[in-house]
DNA sequence: TGTACATCAGTGAACGCGCGTTCACTGATGTAC
DNA sequence: TGTACATCAGTGAACGCGCGTTCACTGATGTAC
């Protein structure tokens, strides 16, 4: 029996082995030509078969784009929960090393970090599948604050910091706290505010590895590293958590 | 003499309009097709001009491509420029008006802000004369740092907020002093690290921005207004101007 | 003011290409008795 | 264990489409004398 997802017979292996294939030469289209010209053809080709014979593997060219934009999700997903994870010690540095192991993910394939955070492909609709692994970075991050206030390693109240406490209240802090009420387990403990630190940084995290990626820092701040770990400190910090160790 | 480039004869006149409706047309296709499906063709098509016709405008689609991303960086910059020239105050408020100038613009033509932040149209190198007009956006921030350091309006020690500084010295603020020493007169002036957390609050406006009209909210901060303007608000605060009126 | 010539915008046909998708087919693999 | 039938992977031809770009051409606009 062992695993029940596990091929039987020889034709379903070679199945499973050429629908992996297929998606490996997508990929690699992708980094040459983008998500507009990945053509069932150039992937046919380059397996060595007849355009026909993938529509036996993908209905057609968009469920193979979706099978990309879903894996991609999952392999970043799983690149920052493997990093909070492995990582021993405080929530800051769990948190830094998220962040950390999603800009080396998107280093490393900025085509495929393209194919999900850049411009979105004209023409198509995102399917309900890829919701779920789109949210597993956020989910994941949420689960290092859950964990970070229930052990008090994240301070709670900001101070003086809220600058028009007017804009906190009404619209926003309704969607955090209704954002909150519909995460799993001590995630929903997380208060509001700290929530809305986290999204700050979540988004100051993703602004500067598409500006690296797409080229907005060409004759300034290239190689980014140095600016990329200290910009992750600084919203670490400002999200709250302790510098202790 | 008026203007020494204003068109004199009806042949000049006309070039210069028919210029600009197919700008104005191929402007229309981004925004159905995006970049990628941007064709000569269809533009010609609907312009009630065959297609080879276009060739006397421009030698070649790219070229179309090119003069498409340099309107969109200047009609940004321009929007940028034009908020921070006409708010009156604070220093805090011409930056503040400025973010809100480029979110406005963005969210009116999310095909241009595509063009321009999205993913890098693949095969497409963008040409010399499209550096410039990027660097508008970034300038104007750094023009009202600049007046704020002279004014004394922004707060220039960070206090006990450098998190790790052993990063803040070395090839980053190597970048930050070299960057400074190429800028315009005053805002040479002003610190490095000031620079610094200005371009961290650059990198979340952008980030942030691209998050609301790529899909990144859907489902939790959408619409984004509220949280826009908080967090813009919040990295101001950052950033270390004084919030005096 | 009128004529001769040069410039240039726009035409229409063509070249050569690649694409997604359908469909009737062959032949190998799997299954039931 | 062997045979008959069902399933399914892959083929090859075809449909209908759109694309960027070139090129020889016509006819209108502009210019110099």
């Amino acid at each position: 029996m062992s695993t029940p997802n596990a091929p039987r017979t020889a034709r379903e292996r070679a199945r499973a082995e050429l629908t992996r294939e297929i998606k490996e030469e997508a990929r690699r289209q992708l980094a040459s030509v983008g998500a507009n010209g990945l053509s069932l053809r150039a992937v046919a080709r380059e397996l060595g078969m007849v355009s026909s014979a993938l529509y036996r593997y993908y209905p057609s060219r968009d469920d193979l784009l979706t099978a990309l934009i879903i894996d991609a999700y999952n392999s970043l997903g799983d690149a920052a929960e493997q990093a909070i994870a492995t990582t021993a010690g405080s929530s800051l540095r769990r948190w830094l090393a998220a962040c950390h192991a999603i800009r080396d993910w998107a280093v490393c394939r900025p085509h495929e970090y393209a194919l999900i955070y850049g411009s979105p492909v004209p023409g198509y609709r995102a399917p309900e599948a890829t919701i779920a692994p789109a949210g597993r970075v956020p989910l994941a991050f949420v689960g290092v604050l859950g964990s970070a206030v229930a052990a008090g390693e994240v301070t709670v109240e900001p101070g003086a910091r809220v600058a028009s406490p007017a804009e906190a209240g009404g619209a926003l802090s309704d969607q955090a706290v209704k954002l909150l009420a519909a995460l799993p387990g001590p995630a929903g403990a997380v208060p509001p505010d700290v929530l809305l630190r986290a999204v700050i940084a979540w988004t100051q995290l993703f602004g500067m590895i598409s500006f690296e990626l797409f080229g907005q820092f060409v004759g300034s701040f290239e190689p980014a590293d140095a600016l990329f770990t200290h910009s992750v400190a600084q919203l670490a910090q400002y999200v709250g958590f302790r510098p202790q160790d």
